[in-house]
DNA sequence: ACACATTAGTGTACAACGTACGCATGACCA
DNA sequence: TGGTCATGCGTACGTTGTACACTAATGTGT
């Protein structure tokens, strides 16, 4: 299908070039066709580039179902490291998941928050089965949920902003705050 | 002097038209200028662009400089509700502040997440009141500030990426969320 | 086998963008 | 009076997304 070597050479183009590189005519040129040849098959920019979103969400939900420890809690610690690398190595495929703005028309129409993404399912499941284990203390899985997840997008976001001195800095402020947030879930005293 | 009069009109193109309408040639107009003029007093637009980036950082401090609660706790309240008013208020200052990359070269120099950022300071003076008053428990406060930052900015984020059904559900969600965070904090026991 | 509609791809052209370059104008000081 | 400097403008170029009109190929119905 013409669409899909369309689709892979916007994304080699994205990743080679990020979201400023990312031109009709570069990824044309790369797909061995004339510009508005794109236009056959993608309404227009914004669609290719929300093709491009829907990669990096597919992509995302691969790696967090490839997690295979066993503990919940350190299968959410697992998570949380999948997600800083997801973010330092595949930058601008994690921007497409993660930063990205929907398409107007067709935001989420679920309650991604409320657990319908199917990424976030598995984590209320691990949440809820360190709880049932008395591993975490007794608050509700969805606000559990929500905090990790707006734990990493927020400071990825800052990183993106360039809010740190260096990505070194970055690395270890997110991991001691992981740490910290998994160790603040905890039951009561068992806290070091 | 004019420089002044341009970023008037910079930041008022941004307010009407945000940063995709944000263009040399219409900030001129609105300047009453011709678009080469500008170059007379910013570099390029890059330059024009983290003057207003400045001025968004600037608007933040103060408003976090003018909230009175005398409770620390309270005031970590009025605090998150404030972020939440500016990002909803006046969104493209909001992301000018918080979502706009620093220049590369100018990286912000000392460690914000550190608490070198003047706001920050004052947020993590008030969880150090809330943990002498015994109202937090004894975790680092600098761990508890980055979680408050990371949660505002992440949940933000997230809806600027349009990852919320509607507006209404945003705000709801990040409340309920403010208040089991802030909640979450108590000493042991405490919790209901 | 023939006529015709649909699809896939191209080439040209346009408006809007950031901005390099060179020139005009006026203020100021010698 | 002449020279320097700051300020602004007009023109022009390269790059972007994409509207439009066109051609070539591929079915499809008779």
């Amino acid at each position: 299908m013409t669409k899909d070597r369309i689709l892979s050479a916007a994304k080699a183009v994205l990743e080679s070039a990020g979201f400023e590189g990312l031109t009709i005519r570069r990824v044309a040129e790369r797909a061995g066709l004339s510009p508005m040849a794109l236009y056959r098959h993608f309404k227009n920019k914004d669609e290719l580039v929300n093709a491009l979103m829907q990669d990096g969400i597919s992509a995302w939900e691969t790696i967090v179902r490839g997690i295979r420890a066993q503990d919940p809690v350190k299968w959410l610690e697992a998570l949380m490291k999948a997600y800083l690398d997801f973010a330092l190595t595949q930058p601008h495929r994690f921007d497409a998941a993660f930063f990205l703005p929907a398409p107007a028309a067709r935001r989420f129409p679920d309650d991604f928050a409320a657990g319908r993404s199917p990424a976030i399912a598995l984590v209320m499941a691990r949440i809820d089965q360190a709880k049932a284990d008395g591993r975490f203390r007794d608050e509700p899985t969805f606000g559990i949920a929500m905090a990790l997840v707006a734990y990493g997008q927020g400071f990825v976001s800052m990183q993106r902003a360039r809010r740190f001195a260096s990505d070194k800095q970055f690395k270890a402020l997110y991991r001691a705050a992981q740490r910290q947030f998994l160790d603040s879930l905890k039951p009561s005293g068992k806290n070091e």
